[in-house]
DNA sequence: GAGAAATTTTGCGCGAAGCGCAAGTTTCCT
DNA sequence: AGGAAACTTGCGCTTCGCGCAAAATTTCTC
């Protein structure tokens, strides 16, 4: 995602890596992360607590790293198929596709989850994360579908499928063995196709 | 909203809503809120920067503050409304219903979304409060369809809700006089019904 | 009304956040 | 190899956010 180029790129994404997993570790040690500060992030990654704050504005910013990592990738790959694809069914593909790439276990991302459901900053912060995606994709969406970015259309269909997105993550977080993250996410966007009236049936 | 009880009650509301318009009015004369501090705000609401800190963890919450309390006035007029109407009708109603009463003048709504707009942290935070209304909302909806609340439906059609009011006002403060916002509202959430996967006539 | 009880405001002080700056160190390019 | 460019680090400063306890204000009770 962030190589190509020489070995200091290759360092630094590592480092920044670091700095997330660290912060994500002692969040997990300490049950919050308020009760972590920067200076232990920092101290963890093996770095000075300068270089923590170059790297990221916050702690929060540093455990929510990779979840940003992860929306960029999903921007890159919903930015090549919206070339070849009706935008709705791409962003419908590029969800699923995402979920199916990837590495984390389930355990880590309940124990995410659950930190970021018990902090309200995190919670904030993840929102903001969430609505800068939001911006960013609505280029691509207006784009695809030949209209303007602030027109209703394209605002529309990019919210429904981040909700989509959303409500299928965290349904499927509260029950994991009740069926694939997948089938769960192609339901939630079936039932926007079919106009959110009323439940389509389960 | 906040009133019923005594005089002192009305104080405190009176006091957090002096600090909120100073926070607004120091932040458009700075240009942006980052050019705010607690203690300007505090000066210029008349009291001292510690008891700005009771009321307010932050600038950018004091920054909120009423937009904070117009979600409140939503929750609140929509437990009334979900249980006399089905809870699609009753979601676009109270947006509708809640835009019609609206005291801000158009200037000052631009005004903050602009500041909004241009400030990292103010996303965040709106963000932040969004996310509240959500959680806080899904219990709602999940009572009045009967389902549980981490099922999947309640949050799509809660999503579906706020998108549409969310992109509706975005596009109308972009627009003003393209069409009144009750009308885009109406639109927003017509597009819903008839399903997403492609734009109804405008 | 006056004094007691409850609540709010305020000043003080602390630990941490976040960042500018300049010197020291590592990587890059030829 | 050796200079240019980029990264790391320590220092110091401003602001944040809040705990604590004294002072001021409102409410209650008789």
């Amino acid at each position: 995602m962030t190589d190509q180029t020489g070995l200091r790129e290759r360092k630094k994404a590592a480092t920044k890596a670091a700095l997330g997993e660290a912060a994500f570790r002692l969040a997990v040690a300490e049950g919050a992360i308020d009760a972590v500060s920067a200076d232990d992030i920092a101290a963890e990654a093996g770095v000075s607590t300068r270089t923590f704050h170059n790297y990221f504005h916050s702690k929060e910013e540093a455990f929510l790293h990779d979840f940003n990592e992860l929306t960029r990738a999903l921007l890159d790959d919903l930015r090549e198929r919206s070339k070849v694809q009706p935008i709705w069914e791409a962003l419908r593909d590029s969800c699923v596709g995402l979920r199916l790439n990837e590495r984390y276990d389930l355990h880590v991302l309940q124990c995410k989850d659950e930190l970021v459901r018990n902090s309200p900053t995190l919670i904030t912060h993840q929102a903001g994360q969430f609505m800068e995606l939001f911006t960013d994709a609505v280029g691509i969406v207006a784009e695809a579908t030949g209209t303007r970015g602030d027109d209703l259309y394209p605002r529309l269909v990019l919210g429904s499928a981040l909700i989509a997105m959303k409500a299928a993550n965290e349904h499927w977080l509260a029950h994991p063995d009740q069926a694939p993250l997948e089938d769960v996410i192609t339901r939630s966007f079936a039932q926007f196709e079919a106009g959110i009236t009323r439940p389509i049936t389960a």
